[in-house]
DNA sequence: TTCATAAATGTTAGCGCTATCATATTTTCC
DNA sequence: GGAAAATATGATAGCGCTAACATTTATGAA
């Protein structure tokens, strides 16, 4: 049954109206719909008063905005920001690019970074670059026409014709989910290389000493396999066995890639997945062939999802705070765009191991 | 290490430049940009004819197109949407809001669509409802402020002041993931009231006489589940264990909704999750207690998430087709935005049970 | 060659808003 | 009460682009 609800007031508190138009259109060109102009007339001010009562509404005195805002509701009027952003150079959109807008991780990111944003009035224009450095130099000279007022980027490399855009386009750039110690503006993240090395002293602590890993072909996951694999040698581990699998990472393919591993003889160990899609999906080929966890193998993930939690075995995971990198991006974005100096523009918000059942 | 990308070319094939403006700057407003002015003095030709090499190129002789392509490339310009989409009355923009955008399954309707719009060039600009008819009036209205050419919208069950504003703005809308027998534009999706019946009449049919749901409060799953009920006590069963979970759902809410309906004497029965995310946290509960399944239980999920094939025991679902919803909203937006006629404007997908091993 | 037609380019005038500066009105304080 | 300061409002011009119409140039048929 489909609920019909009442008439509503929007957000402002004024009644949604008919779109009265008063007066007859100006111009040929128009497209009749309701403009600040006719707003104005109304409510019998001129325009850049009520442009003032809705952009610096403690700008005019209360009566006039009284005025102002039932004659909104009159007309049904809706502002125009393609106007209102040419004109005073400022578009509140603020650009977003992620390699997979599919991949949970990085939609939750962004849930955050919008909902920060959305209280500043600002809008999120999402972009998926697929892991690819051409799309996303693509995607940003797209996104650039529409004149953002910040950017957010994931990662930290990008050819040189993106730098040269973005620098050119003089907004602030936040790169997220790595860490650099030359940002283009600001950077905040953690550093993959730190997690590899941990991942590997901490399985060779619990006593692993067969160890593998299934990694993605990501550059971010390539340097946590690299950090991982030399930490390894380090401590004395020669041979790590090692299933590479493509991107975007799938329970499919963690399932794949751990039967490689099996299939290859890999037995009685630990294995390091790059994502924990990928390690839920080996749980499932281990499951499915008997497997008893952690004891005939033992698993750790990456990324730490909700669900990690709650699997069966529980999953151990690398955690880190999705909604931090969302939040401080917003938060520090913002602060640019408002001239404010930022103290740190490197923020490493860190991770941590959480040691569950599969590990 | 990070791999350094050479001098690239964008797509247009023109080198990056260094931003060389022409003259110096005009006024006290602008930005200090490189314009569409200052590209039309480089190529010696006027404005207009700047515009129309870069909007309808066969409009333009070739040499002349050449001659701006090279300034174009000299001067690194970007186009300014806002300026454009003013004058224009077209922002290439779509605007497409969903019930949450870290759910997978929204997700990925939002990049075939995104995909399928970019090759029109069009960009999507996406917005978050969490579930809430108030929250989408919010959003709509936030949203209609940048003059979008279309919208998207998932399911078909809007406030009235949403309606209106979608009226007034005069533009094309798709509502999907539902449909509609009066939809405000187009419609595509599928009937959650069949799917709801269905269900039940394959459980039946595959002699299942215990059955329980696992289901979310959100309107279209609460139509399913309400099919499901009716269509069951049509065939004689009079008692349905019912296990309702918030929204968003998630693994664990799975976990606890199984556990629930387990607890409160819930044995040797199927099961119908509202989602593959609560299935695949059911599985993990029943397998916590050592249920086989789907002797001792058996689950069928909703969404046919790519992972449903690949858990273990891999996971019965309903599955509709995402990638075509996406699609077809796409086409059917732009066949508005060019005034064709929309023959059929209420698409059902259709759906189909995939039967796997756990019911 | 000459006129009709098509193709290419240009001129003009906004699109709907806001920055900037100017002016009017109110408040403050001695 | 009256000058100075603060507050509120308005007039003007223009942001960077494109629609609409006008004009010029190329092409072809008679």
């Amino acid at each position: 049954m489909s609920r019909i609800a009442g008439d509503k007031t929007n957000k402002a508190g004024q009644n949604v109206g008919q779109g009265i138009r008063s007066g007859s259109t100006h111009s040929t060109r128009g497209t009749g719909a309701v403009t600040l102009d006719d707003v104005a007339k109304l409510a019998g001010v001129s325009p850049i008063t009520v442009s003032r009562a809705l952009n610096y509404p403690n700008k005019v005195a209360a009566k006039t905005l009284e005025k102002i805002n039932q004659a909104i509701a009159r007309t049904g009027y809706v502002p125009n920001l393609l106007a209102g952003g040419l004109a005073s150079k400022r578009s509140r959109l603020i650009a977003a690019i992620v390699p997979s807008i599919a991949n949970s991780v990085y939609a939750e990111t962004i849930k955050y970074f919008s909902e920060e944003l959305r209280g500043s009035g600002y809008q999120v224009l999402l972009g998926e670059s697929g892991f690819s450095e051409e799309q996303e130099e693509a995607l940003i000279s797209a996104v650039l026409s529409r004149r953002p007022d910040g950017i957010f980027l994931t990662g930290v490399n990008h050819s040189i014709a993106c730098r040269r855009l973005l620098l050119a386009a003089k907004i602030p750039v936040v790169e997220t989910w790595d860490i650099s110690p030359s940002p283009l503006d600001v950077a905040i993240g953690f550093s993959h290389e730190q997690i590899g090395s941990s991942v590997a002293r901490f399985l060779w602590s619990k006593g692993y000493r067969r160890i593998g890993i299934i990694s993605a072909t990501d550059h971010r996951a390539q340097v946590r396999q690299r950090a991982f694999i030399e930490t390894l040698r380090g401590l004395g581990l020669s041979e790590v066995a090692v299933s590479p699998v493509p991107m975007p990472t799938s329970f499919k393919l963690g399932r794949d890639g751990l039967a490689r591993l099996l299939d290859n003889g890999f037995a009685q160990g630990a294995v390091f997945c790059s994502s924990d899609t990928l390690a839920q999906g080996a749980l499932a080929e281990a499951q499915s062939r008997g497997l008893s966890i952690p004891d005939q193998l033992a698993i750790i993930g990456f990324g730490d999802q909700p669900y990690a939690a709650h699997t069966f075995p529980s999953l151990t995971s690398v955690h880190f705070d999705r909604a931090t990198i969302g939040r401080k991006a917003a938060i520090a974005i913002l602060a640019r765009i408002n001239g404010e100096h930022v103290a740190e523009n490197v923020i490493d918000v860190g991770y941590e191991i959480i040691e569950r059942q599969s590990c």
